[in-house]
RNA sequence: GCCCGGGUGGUGAAAUUGGUAGACACAAGGGAUUUAAAAUCCCUCGCUCGUUAGAGUGUGCCGGUUCAAGUCCGGCCCCGGGCACCA
C-alpha cells in the first residue's frame, strides 16, 4: 500500500467543506444541555486579518472545540465592528465611499476566517455599520435619555484650524493636525454624554464578582474609576459678583488646608476668561495653553507652567488673601476646574511654587515612629502625619485632621465630604461621518429632543464622496432638516463614538436576526453572561468597562437578568515580529518588510548580516517589535496558510507562547510546527498500515507497557487542566509533543504493544483536536469511525492507569542536589529517610559534620541539614 | 508623569501550592542515510573546571526571610501596554 503522504491543502479544503455542509458551528438554544459562550473581539475589517487577530481567534477556537468535546452547547459568533476612521482614510485615498470599502474587506476577511478551519455560528453575524443594528443602539440611547442618563454639555476637542475640523488624538502629530500640518488648538464645542459616573460605584464592587478575570485587570479598571474619598472646600473669593463668587475644590487631605498658599485654575475656567480681559499676559497664556493635545499622559509630561489671574480666594478658616492662578496641568474637564494648592505636601504643587516664588508652608510633620523624614527644600512631604501650624487641629494625624476639618467646614458651611470618582462621564460625540447618527433632534426654540421611535433607524446614507475634511452629512444641509412634533428641526449631525457598538454586541448575537426588538431577553439570558472572552490587552480598561457599564443598562432596561457580561476573561498578547531598516544620510529610517530581506547567522543564531533580497542593499536588524505598519513588518497570515496550511499556522501560534505574553513569529519555528503534524500523520499511517490492534487488556501488561501507558494517561490529565482551567495551550501542546517521542519509541513486538499504541493515537488526536481540527478530522476518519471527532467526546481518564509503584526521590545536603533513589510508592518516611542517609555521595559530604535536622516531602525529597 | 505587566540558556519558553532550574521546541554542531540535495533518523547542547565520576556557579541588579527562593518580602535598573477622539 502507498503510503498516503500529509497533504494539508487536500484534507483542510475536505474538512471545511464537511462543517460547512453539515452547518457544524450553529448553535440553538437547548436548556437541557449546559451552554458555553465563547466569544473573540470582533475585529475591525481593515482588510485583511493580521496575525494577532489569527492569535485571538485561534484561541477562541481552541476554548470552543475544547468545550464542545466536553459535552456543552457552544456558541461561538464573529461579527465586524465596521464603524471607525479607518474606512474615511481610506475613502480619502482610495475615493470610494467608506460603506463600500468596508464591505468589500469584510467579504475578504470573511474567507480568511474560514480557512482558518475557525467554527463560527455565521447565522448570527453582526455588522455594526447596517441599520439592523445600530438602528437599537439608537432606539436604546433615545430610552437612555429619557431616564436622564444622557445630557449634552460643553467639552475639549482638539481643533485645527486649518481644515476647520475635529480631531482625534491619533490624527494630532507633534502637535500638528496629520493633513493639514497647522497646530492644534484646544476648542470648546457641545457634545453628548453618558452619566457612567452614575454607576461608578457599582462598576467598581461588581470587579469583585470576576473572579476569573486577570487580576491586573481588575486593578487596572479599579484604578480608572479612582474612588477616593475626600472634602469638597468652597473658597469664597475677594472680589465676588454676582455670577461668580467661589470656587469649589476637591481634596482627599483636607488635612493640608491650612497649608494652602494658592489656588489653581483651569485655563478654560470662567474666572480664567474674566482675567483675560483686563490682563494681556493672562491673555496670552490662555492662547498658548490651547495648543495642546487633549490627552492625560500630554498634560502629564509637559512642563508646568502658570499666570497669576490678579483675583484672590479666601481661606475658609484662616481668612487668608489667596491668589488665584491659571495652571496648564488643571483640567476644566474633570471635577470642578479649580484646585487647591499645598506646595508643602504635594510635589506637583512643590515645584509649581518654586517655579513661581510663591510661599511654601509645612503644617505636618513625620509622626515621631516614622522613619520619613521632611525637607521642604528638598521636596514636598506628602506622607501622612502629625498637624503642626494649623490652629485648632495641631498635634492631630491624619484620620482626626480628615474628621474635625471636614466637620469644621461642614458647620461654617464651607465644605462636606464628598465621595470622588476619577471617573469621567462618557463622551459619546464624534464629529465624523462613518459612525451611527447620534439620534437627537435640535429645535428651533435651542432645546433638543429624542427621534420618536417610530421615526428610526436614523440612516447614515452609504453612497457619499469624502472630501478629507467634512463629514459628508455635515456637508449636506438637506441631511439634516426634518420636522418634531410639525415643527421644523435639525439633526444631530455627530456621530457616536464606536465604543457604542463594540459595547453590546455580545448581547446581539443572542438574536442577531432579530427585528423586533434590540434583544429576546429569552434568547440573551439563555447565553448570556458570555462564559470566555478573549482579547487584546489593550482593551483592558476602555472597552471593557464600557461594555460592563452597558450590560447594567440593558439590564435595567429589562433586557437581560445578569449584571456581569463576561464570566471568563483572557488577554492574550501582541504579535511580533522581526524588523529591518536602512538609514538615509539625514538619519531617515527606511523600514523593510521581513518577506524582502535576507539574512545571515552567526552559531549561536543571532543575526549578524541582513540585506535586501532583490538588491543587496544592507539593511540594520530593528530587532523584534509589534507588528505594525509602521515598522513595515507585518507577516500576511494568508502566505503562511497558503505554504503550510491552516493546522500548522494555529499549531505554532498556541505553542511558541503562553497566550497572554508576546509572541515571536519565527518561521522556522513554523516549520518545526509543521515538522510535529508532519511526524503525527506519519505514527498513525504506520499503525493503521501494521494491520488490526487487539483489544486492550490491562490486566496482562509489562513493566514497559504499563509506564508508556502511564504516560498516555498522565497526558490526558495535562492536556485536560493546561486547556480548561488553566488555559496554558503551549503548555498542553509540549505534553502531547513528549508523548509523541514516547509512543516513536515505543516497542511494536507484541499485540498489546498495538493495543496501548492505539489507545494511545487515539487519545493524541483528540487532545490536539481543538489546536489542528482539521488533520484530526482527517486522522479520525481514518481510525474507522462514522462519527464526527467533534462528538465523539473527549478521552477518558483511567486513573487506575497513573499509579506507579515507584518514585523518584531528590536527596539534598543543606539545600544542594547530592542523590536521586527511587523507592517503593508506600515506602515509610523513616525508610526513605536511612536510604537517603545512607548513600555514598550523601555520606560523603555528611561525614565529618554533625546531622542537625531531616526534612522528608514524601514522595519527594528529603533534605538533610548538617554543619 | 500616573496605572498595569514583564525580565530564566544562542532563541521562544517550562518549572501549577516555596522543594531536581531549563520540560517541549527553534537555532547551532557532529553523525547515519543519499550519486547529490531535500526529507528523515541518531548524538551533543546554561557557563567554568574535569577523561569520566563529579565539583563550582547560574533565573535583570542589591539586600532579606527560610532547612530550601525563578517563586515570598524591601529597594533599584531596564523593556512593554493603557492614559478617556486608533480600535
Amino acid at each position: 500500500m502507498a503510503e498516503k503522504q500529509y497533504n494539508p491543502k487536500e484534507i483542510e479544503q475536505q474538512v471545511q467543506q464537511y462543517w460547512e455542509e453539515n452547518q457544524s458551528f450553529q448553535a440553538t438554544e437547548n436548556p437541557d444541555q449546559e451552554k458555553f459562550y465563547c466569544l473573540s473581539m470582533f475585529p475591525y475589517p481593515s482588510g485583511r486579518l493580521h496575525m494577532g487577530h489569527v492569535r485571538n481567534y485561534t484561541i477562541g477556537d481552541v476554548v470552543s472545540r475544547f468545550q464542545r468535546m466536553q459535552g456543552k452547547n457552544v456558541l461561538q459568533p464573529m461579527g465586524w465592528d465596521a464603524f471607525g476612521l479607518p474606512a474615511e482614510n481610506a475613502a480619502i485615498n482610495n475615493k470610494t465611499a467608506p460603506a463600500k470599502w468596508t464591505y468589500a474587506n469584510i467579504d475578504y476577511m470573511k474567507g480568511q476566517l474560514a480557512s482558518l478551519g475557525f467554527g463560527y455560528d455565521w447565522d448570527r453575524e453582526v455588522t455594526t455599520c447596517k441599520a439592523d443594528y445600530y438602528q437599537w443602539e439608537q432606539w436604546f440611547f433615545t430610552r437612555l435619555y429619557e431616564k436622564g442618563l444622557v445630557y449634552k454639555k460643553n467639552s475639549t476637542v482638539n481643533w485645527d484650524p486649518v481644515d476647520q475640523t475635529v480631531l482625534a488624538n491619533e490624527q494630532v502629530v507633534d502637535g500638528r493636525g496629520w493633513r493639514s500640518g497647522a497646530l492644534v488648538e484646544q476648542k470648546e464645542i457641545p457634545q453628548w454624554f453618558i452619566k457612567i459616573t452614575d454607576y461608578a460605584e457599582e462598576l467598581l464592587t461588581d470587579l469583585e464578582k470576576l473572579e476569573e478575570w486577570p487580576e491586573q485587570v481588575r486593578a487596572m479598571q479599579a484604578n480608572w474609576i479612582g474612588r477616593s474619598e475626600g472634602v469638597e472646600i468652597t473658597f469664597e473669593l475677594e472680589k465676588s459678583d454676582a455670577e461668580l463668587n467661589a470656587l469649589d475644590v476637591y481634596t482627599t487631605r483636607p488635612d493640608t488646608l491650612f497649608g494652602v498658599t494658592y489656588l489653581g485654575i483651569a485655563a478654560q475656567h470662567p474666572l480664567a476668561e474674566k482675567a483675560a480681559a483686563t490682563s494681556e499676559e493672562a491673555a496670552r497664556f490662555i492662547e498658548e495653553c490651547r495648543n495642546t493635545k487633549v490627552a492625560e499622559a500630554e498634560l502629564a509630561t509637559m512642563d508646568k507652567k502658570g499666570c497669576p489671574t490678579g483675583f484672590y480666594a479666601i481661606h475658609p478658616l484662616t481668612k487668608e488673601r489667596l491668589p488665584v492662578w491659571i495652571a496648564n496641568f488643571v483640567l476644566m474637564d474633570y471635577g470642578s476646574g479649580a484646585v487647591m494648592a499645598v506646595p508643602g505636601h504635594d510635589q506637583r504643587d512643590w515645584e509649581f511654587a518654586n517655579k513661581y516664588q510663591l510661599p511654601i508652608k509645612q503644617v505636618v510633620e513625620p509622626a515621631v515612629d516614622s522613619s520619613e523624614k521632611c525637607d521642604l527644600d528638598q521636596s514636598a512631604f506628602t506622607g501622612k502625619g502629625v498637624l503642626i501650624n494649623s490652629g485648632d487641629f495641631n498635634g492631630l494625624e491624619f484620620n482626626d485632621a480628615f474628621a474635625q476639618i471636614a466637620g469644621e467646614l461642614e458647620s461654617i458651611g464651607h465644605g462636606k465630604k464628598k465621595v470622588n470618582y476619577r471617573l469621567r462621564d462618557w463622551g459619546v460625540s464624534r464629529q465624523r461621518y462613518w459612525g451611527t447618527p447620534i439620534p437627537m433632534l435640535n429645535l428651533e426654540n435651542g432645546e433638543s429632543a429624542a427621534v420618536p421611535a417610530e421615526d428610526l433607524p436614523v440612516r447614515l446614507p452609504e453612497d457619499v464622496e469624502m472630501d478629507g475634511v467634512t463629514s459628508p452629512i455635515k456637508a449636506d444641509p438637506a441631511w439634516a432638516q426634518t420636522t418634531y412634533q410639525g415643527q421644523p428641526a435639525l439633526r444631530e449631525t455627530d456621530t457616536f463614538d464606536t465604543f457604542m457598538e463594540s459595547s453590546w454586541y455580545y448581547a446581539r448575537y443572542s438574536c442577531a436576526q432579530n427585528q423586533e426588538a434590540m434583544l429576546n431577553p429569552k434568547q440573551a439570558n439563555y447565553w448570556l453572561p458570555v462564559d470566555q472572552y478573549i482579547g487584546g490587552i489593550e482593551h483592558a480598561i476602555l472597552h471593557l468597562l464600557y461594555s460592563r457599564f452597558f450590560h447594567k443598562l440593558l439590564r435595567d432596561e429589562g433586557l437581560v437578568d445578569s449584571d456581569e457580561p463576561f464570566k471568563r476573561l483572557l488577554c492574550q498578547g501582541m504579535v511580533l515580529a522581526d524588523s529591518y531598516y536602512s538609514e538615509d544620510s539625514l538619519g531617515k529610517k527606511t523600514w523593510h518588510a521581513p518577506v524582502d530581506v535576507s539574512t545571515e547567522k552567526d552559531d549561536k543564531g543571532r543575526i549578524t548580516k541582513a540585506w535586501l533580497t532583490s538588491s543587496g542593499e544592507p539593511v540594520i536588524h530593528g530587532g523584534m517589535t509589534k507588528m505594525s505598519k509602521s515598522k513595515n513588518n507585518g507577516i500576511d497570515p494568508q502566505q503562511v496558510i497558503d505554504q503550510y496550511g491552516a493546522d500548522t499556522v494555529r499549531l505554532f501560534t498556541m505553542f511558541a507562547a503562553p497566550p497572554e505574553q508576546t509572541l515571536e513569529w519565527i518561521d522556522s519555528g513554523v516549520e518545526g510546527a509543521h515538522r510535529f503534524l508532519r511526524r503525527v500523520w506519519k505514527l498513525v499511517q504506520d499503525h493503521l498500515a501494521s494491520g488490526r490492534a487487539p483489544a486492550l487488556d490491562t490486566s496482562a501488561l509489562s513493566k514497559p507497557q504499563k509506564d508508556l501507558r502511564r504516560e498516555v494517561h498522565r497526558t490526558i490529565e495535562k492536556v485536560t487542566d493546561d486547556l480548561g482551567r488553566r488555559q496554558t495551550f503551549n503548555t498542553a501542546i509540549a505534553a502531547i509533543m513528549e508523548l509523541l517521542n514516547h509512543l516513536q519509541k515505543a516497542s511494536q513486538e507484541g499485540p498489546q504493544d498495538k493495543a496501548i499504541m492505539r489507545e494511545a493515537l487515539q487519545a493524541v488526536v483528540q487532545l490536539l483536536n481543538p489546536v489542528t481540527p482539521h488533520i484530526c478530522h482527517t486522522l479520525w476518519e481514518q481510525f474507522g469511525f462514522e462519527t464526527p471527532i467533534e462528538h465523539c467526546g473527549w478521552p477518558e481518564l483511567d486513573k487506575d492507569a497513573l499509579v506507579e509503584d515507584e518514585k523518584l526521590i531528590i536527596v539534598q545536603v543543606n539545600g544542594k542536589l547530592r542523590a536521586k533513589i527511587t523507592v517503593s510508592a508506600t515506602a515509610s518516611k523513616d525508610d526513605v529517610e536511612q536510604l537517603a542517609l545512607s548513600q555514598p555521595n550523601v555520606q560523603q559530604y555528611t561525614d565529618d559534620k554533625t546531622i542537625r535536622k531531616v526534612i522528608v516531602v514524601p514522595g519527594k525529597l528529603v533534605n538533610i541539614v548538617a554543619n
